[in-house]
DNA sequence: GGTTATTTTTAGACTAGACTAAATTTATTT
DNA sequence: AAATAAATTTAGTCTAGTCTAAAAATAACC
């Protein structure tokens, strides 16, 4: 039975992974679990002795087959928690970050299972990143970052990268909408803000923001 | 901000004052809490320096009316939980207790605002048991326990002391149901067995599980 | 390639919550 | 009302998780 804190550790570990399970060091963790760099060597110890990660001193991290495995159920637990939030009690994306990561954590399997079943077996939370399957699966997108694109490019809205409420409510005040379609117009040599064409409006957003967004090159 | 501790406190001395908010003893806490006496101590300490409970030394400990609203909440919580979980997840009532005793520490007001709106504002748990509305005002039934009957006296079954889901097992295998009429027919001496009329059937339960259902008096 | 800067780990201390064993207070019994 | 029993608190220890400060290892730089 993991605690409250190992499992903060695996998830994190799995984010900072990304798709092919790169190692990752011991300060991005402590980054983003606010937490100092100490506390997540002890913790990589533990879960080290687990048999969840592998850690090499001084070398980073990585999660074994079992905590990618356990990784994935938590991120499971988390994202069909976000579609309860939005689906069927009416919260906007942009709230329901911080509440999942608190159910997240609740203990048993027959509870996510018939969330499941009662939201109709969703595939992707309320900012289009794909749902795990309860063995652990998952399937990325071939996604980009908006930020990639070229001028001329086409992408489909599909996620985000940053869920911060902050961010996502200057997606809403902008009106960029989950599976809306955007076109590069044209890139700002100087910051690198990009002007978009958005249905029939333009807009302009800066780098950061452009990174945050991810879409499906149309 | 109360931890899952001091919250699983409050609400084990309200479940033990009653109705009369009675003052209640340190060991019967450890006891319903599965711990020991000196760790209630020490937190009965904490949740007085908190103004939620009034405690004296050797006395006991009651709760002061913050802490009973605090406490109430909590209960609140619990109990839409335990609503959510049979009604739209299809839980048996026996099941979910130790789910709900997770999801009642959430913490989040709009959560229960818009899941009790979702639960269309349910007034009692599948036990029951009246939820508190958010003001922290609960509304008690005039109960007994069907042990306190005596023979030829009728009554209504609306409830279970006992939670537990070895109990409420006990109870279905019976199809002894929440809403069903209950008749003494008989009280036997040598132990206060008790023969029941429910429904067209006859039945015989024990003094024990006679003290743990509530009824109205018909 | 040696020096400096950065990252990471170790060492040691702190808090919340739990425990056991011993001391103290209250209750019971005769 | 003294002696015994039961309940409760105190004292001291333990674990998980956190931190700061110092030491060690790695990376970066000239």
């Amino acid at each position: 039975m993991l605690s409250y804190t190992e499992e903060n550790h695996l998830k994190t570990i799995f984010h900072l992974s990304g798709k092919d399970s790169n190692s990752v060091t011991t300060n991005s963790i402590a980054d983003a679990l606010n937490t100092k760099a100490p506390s997540v060597t002890d913790m990589l110890k533990k879960l080290s002795e687990k048999q969840l990660i592998s850690y090499v001193k001084y070398q980073g991290s990585s999660l074994t087959d079992n905590g990618r495995k356990l990784a994935l159920n938590i991120i499971r637990k988390h994202r069909l928690w976000e579609v309860f939030l939005v689906e069927k009690l009416g919260f906007n994306w942009s709230e329901v970050h911080d509440i999942a990561e608190q159910l997240e954590h609740v203990k048993s399997d027959k509870l996510i299972r018939e969330l499941d079943k009662f939201l109709d077996y969703p595939t992707k939370d309320p900012h289009g990143d794909p749902i795990p399957n309860p063995a652990g699966f998952i399937k990325y997108s071939n996604k980009f970052l908006l930020s990639d694109l070229k001028i001329g490019d086409k992408g489909k809205f599909i996620g985000v990268k940053d869920s911060s409420s902050l961010f996502l409510k200057f997606l809403d005040k902008r009106k960029i909408a989950l599976g809306c379609t955007i076109k590069i117009l044209f890139i700002e040599e100087f910051d690198q803000s990009i002007h978009l064409g958005l249905d029939d409006t333009n807009l302009t957003i800066s780098l950061k923001s452009a990174s945050n967004i991810y879409v499906n090159k149309l």
